[in-house]
DNA sequence: CACAGTTACGAAACCGGTTTAGAGTTATGC
DNA sequence: GCATAACTCTAAACCGGTTTCGTAACTGTG
């Protein structure tokens, strides 16, 4: 539809032929000095810009990356901690010189082999988020090269970027015990995630290295949206705890609101101690305790294993840990 | 680098040439009945599926949709209102059985234009958010159909998506002068931008419909994320209004905290209403009483209106004004 | 000066499709 | 029975690039 320049115009133009230009375009040693400076003038002053369709038809690489974004069914969807990822994929991906062609997907209604796959559109594919086992092994088997972020299950032979879910939460644990909290609860969404299941590890490993007990009646797990039937559900016990650690920000947001709901105040009655550090977390009041994950990071390291992939078909699988760390704020309070 | 079968192989297989192939796929007449049928069962069969390059090549269309984002310079950025536009337009660049490109650029620093634009790759363009004027009259240079969604400026002659944010701060001001409210403070973020200018404009006509007087000390504006100042400012004073029209969810919530920080609440002391309904107006206690904007929609208007501009050039600009409606929750007290 | 080795360039094939022009076959009209 | 029309199909050109290979001009050597 649009028109432009094409490397027959421009050859016409430098009075040589297209097979000089690619030449020039592509740095090819095959050509003469001063020719290459000529034609290369007058790409800039035309502002050439060879078609990719052109090359990729020959070269059969399409300098695109696919993301796949596999957002949540409930409404909380906009989950700005992947959103987040997704602009540092983005920021990878621009500063690779490649394009970024998005598709969602929600956990159950994933509607088979994405279309930017099948029409071989992309060189490689970034799956972000919770999508099933089975559509992963389905895109697997294009044998096209991927990187999981976060994903929800360990799968096999495929290279992931993961945040250091155990070590955080054995951090946000150590945190509350060092404050003087042993009687702690666990909160978090669902524990069929890999991310939430390794945070319960590190809360376990927590408690276990500064031998408290773990009361079961202090762990109350579920959907995202349900901290605020855990928080509630906790707090109306004899035995309460006297902080919780959430395994994800948005549940803890919801925590304070049961706390609140109930005429009773953070961290004076309670103290919380999230996971992921969104946003949020420093909007509320008071500001959220939590441990930081670096979301830009996820996602740009995913891009750079990608590429790496792509350039190397004989490149193993890559599995990237990114570190955590303790943001200090004011939600927990110390005992004694 | 992803093999497939090509048209090539595939007229081999069915015994025709390529071109009775194409007729095929593309329901041309000039094909018999049985060998159409012949030819559709070996693509099914071989999951052939045509290679977008070829296609794109002769005929100049991508069968992409561009997308540009602007996310604020701000780490407030991953506002979660433009997630849930671009989910909108996600959605429907699919239905339309489309692929998205995304680029991400922030306000300040646009580099040009976008690569994907640069080599053709899309058919059309999605301008969400605050790019500069400059930044999309050279877009709009390139000839190529473009929709602006929620823009900073009106821009002439150019195709938009907007709320009717009039009429929805209206709403909003006049649900608190029903609720007996006559002190009315007016915050909100960057004045430059349409939409909060627009707000301004509702609230105004609000207030003077209902005869009362606008006080200017009640007042405050400027960016996102001072929300939390502006309300400090106003219930510091000693006439103080008892309630407040948020032009946007975000600066309601800064509000909520200085209101907490001050040891007050809301609403007993102060009336808050928002505007935009993002997730988080519910999950703060108390819910936030908003004016609801439908941002899928904004997403899914904009990619239906740019799919009726590719196909016929001929087509004038489009303005869609998407409707928003009042969410009563509970953050605004009945006064007398 | 004859010969081989470089160097710089262009012609042509190729990538995977669509489209056009033409050819062969069958049906229709008179 | 013959000219014409209507159907099907194919070969070839084309889209915009890259790559291979051949060749002409130049360089260096004995």
């Amino acid at each position: 539809m649009i028109k432009s320049i094409t490397i027959n115009e421009l050859a016409k133009i430098a009075n040589v032929s297209k097979s000089t230009v690619s030449k020039a375009l592509n740095d090819k040693p095959d050509i003469g000095a001063e020719t290459k400076k000529r034609i290369l003038d007058i790409v800039q002053q035309y502002d050439f810009s060879p078609h990719p369709f052109g090359k990729g038809l020959k070269n059969k690489f399409t300098e695109n990356v696919g993301v796949v974004f596999c957002r949540d069914m409930h409404p909380i969807s906009a989950n700005p901690f992947y959103s987040r990822v997704l602009e540092g994929v983005e920021a990878e991906i621009a500063f690779n010189n490649r394009n970024l062609m998005l598709q969602f997907v929600t956990e159950e209604q994933t509607k088979g082999i994405p279309k930017m796959l099948r029409e071989r559109q992309v060189d490689g594919l970034i799956l972000i988020g919770s999508m099933t086992r089975e559509y992963i092994q389905l895109i697997q088997s294009k044998d096209i090269p991927i990187v999981l972020v976060d994903p929800k299950f360990e799968i096999d032979s495929c290279s992931q970027v993961v945040m250091d879910n155990e070590h955080g939460a054995f951090t946000a644990t150590q945190y509350l015990i060092n404050m003087g909290h042993k009687e702690i609860g666990f909160i978090s969404g669902d524990m069929a995630r890999l991310s939430f299941k390794q945070r319960f590890t590190g809360f376990l490993k927590a408690m276990k290295y500064h031998n408290l007990p773990v009361n079961e009646d202090y762990i109350s797990v579920g959907g995202m949206e349900k901290g605020y039937e855990h928080v509630l559900g906790l707090l109306k016990r004899k035995n309460k705890p006297t902080a919780i650690f959430s395994s994800n920000d948005i549940n803890a947001q919801y925590g304070y609101k049961a706390v609140h709901d109930l005429g009773l105040k953070v961290p004076d009655d309670l103290s919380i101690v999230g996971f992921d550090d969104i946003e949020l977390s420093h909007m509320v009041s008071p500001q959220l305790t939590t441990i930081r994950a670096y979301k830009e990071e996820l996602g740009s390291i995913a891009v750079r294993n990608l590429l790496k992939l792509v350039e190397n078909r004989d490149q193993r699988p890559i599995t990237s840990v990114i570190p955590v760390r303790l943001i200090e704020r004011e939600s927990v309070r110390k005992i004694n």
